[in-house]
DNA sequence: CGCCCTATGTGCGCTGGCGTACAGAGTACG
DNA sequence: CGTACTCTGTACGCCAGCGCACATAGGGCG
């Protein structure tokens, strides 16, 4: 069954012109990504890259003792794998399934072929990977500078924008390893929320109720990401 | 006088085949970089990129409230100005020179239609790009986990890599700013530093005296970021 | 139903880094 | 040569987050 309203619920494939999706589909497979697959370990090579559609994968960054940190998070506007495109073919950090979901994959192959032929393609990915470098870039002043509670309602909404709904099925100590900090600051930080009626939470699910009370607490970093990403990423860039 | 030694003191410049540096020499110009000059503001569009020489360029994220954090610093191992290949245009973080010296400089446009020729300038600019995601990530991590004394000695050798000389000319203030942290804390950690015989400083002026040692004191944060740059960038994989 | 495992709540002491304030010591410069 | 400024040292109280320990409670499953 051909359906190409599909294909676009991943953004990057959706600006797609025609004729490069059309080009892309014979190769597209839709997988399943459960919760907690790790869809690349550090230094390992992928096999394939994937466009997200309502799963969520985190890049870990993790540390010889263990402990572990997200230093970015990739959901339907994006794609995990750019090291194979960017020529480095690994990196250090681990690609780990946050939220479960479907995904296209492409061979790494597929996409390198189409990746060179400089085209669409191309832009739209070093465009992509660029948004990539600012959610960096903005995690780490984050890491630097604020406050844990301000960095689980931008942990949150981050999470939130890549969801068709208002759950997250997600434990405390889940985001306790995302954030880099420990379950209790989190257990604290959650109950903080839940008493002032942002969001409610019963073992392993988070519900959402005030999203705007959420971006009232968030800090800045959150709207500088999604600013940059939505500059970046509109179909006024790919001619 | 035609030096082609003088342009390879740029590693990526010194990386290109003999046709690309040909082609590039008539558009690469010398500049001599100040200490403290504004190479790019947040969200201004850069009409060159830099390919500093011995001068060092610190990319800095600046915050609403105008405290800062650097989030990678730049040699002559790399280029100033990414954005402009990678289709942004803009970013939203500055680039400050940290330690004066020359670098050559090239038109964004001259830059942009040799990256579109899907050359090896290009794959060169996104290996080294990818690099820089890595530099990124790391810091991110090391500013959630590690001590102010662990990221000053990462910090000291970061800075020594892309010097020449042994000496780096720097207030304790200055690097109070681009850790992100106090400059009471830099003075601390300084002090031990220089207790321990590793280093010693006097307004402005820091010496290493002992560089194993500070290799022995750092975290691991260095050492991954410093191989990954080894593996992205040599000359086995520019063909 | 009863057991166990997982998720969450809570308390405690500790410490690293913060904000602030101020004191000495170099250095530039009139 | 003296003054003003910059750079560095030090001290104090404060607090966020850590590590640890343990208490509850929900849910799955035999």
């Amino acid at each position: 069954m051909f359906q190409p309203q599909d294909f676009k619920k991943n953004a990057l494939l959706g600006l797609l012109p025609e004729e490069e999706l059309t080009r892309l589909m014979p190769h597209l497979e839709k997988v399943t990504l459960k919760l907690g697959q790790s869809l690349c370990e550090s230094g390992q090579q992928m096999s394939h890259v994937y466009f997200p559609l309502d799963s969520i994968v985190s890049l870990l960054c993790v540390m010889e003792n263990g402990s572990s940190t997200e230093i970015a998070v990739v959901g339907h506007e994006g794609v995990v794998g750019v090291s194979l495109f960017m020529g480095g073919e690994t990196t250090p950090s681990r690609a780990i399934v946050q939220s479960a979901g479907d995904a296209y994959r492409l061979k790494g192959q597929v996409l390198k072929n189409e990746f060179y032929r400089a085209g669409p393609m191309q832009r739209l990915l070093l465009r992509y990977t660029q948004a990539l470098l600012t959610q960096m870039a903005q995690t780490a002043v984050c890491n630097r500078h604020h406050s844990v509670d301000q960095q689980l309602c931008r942990w949150l909404l981050l999470s939130l924008d890549r969801l068709t709904g208002d759950e997250l099925v997600m434990t405390q100590e889940l985001i306790a390893n995302m954030l880099g900090v420990r379950r209790e600051g989190v257990t604290e930080s959650a109950g903080k929320l839940q008493k002032a009626g942002l969001i409610s939470y019963h073992r392993g699910h988070i519900t959402v109720t005030d999203r705007p009370g959420l971006e009232a607490r968030v800090c800045e970093c959150y709207a500088v990401v999604k600013r940059e990403y939505d500059r970046l990423l509109n179909h006024h860039h790919v001619a």
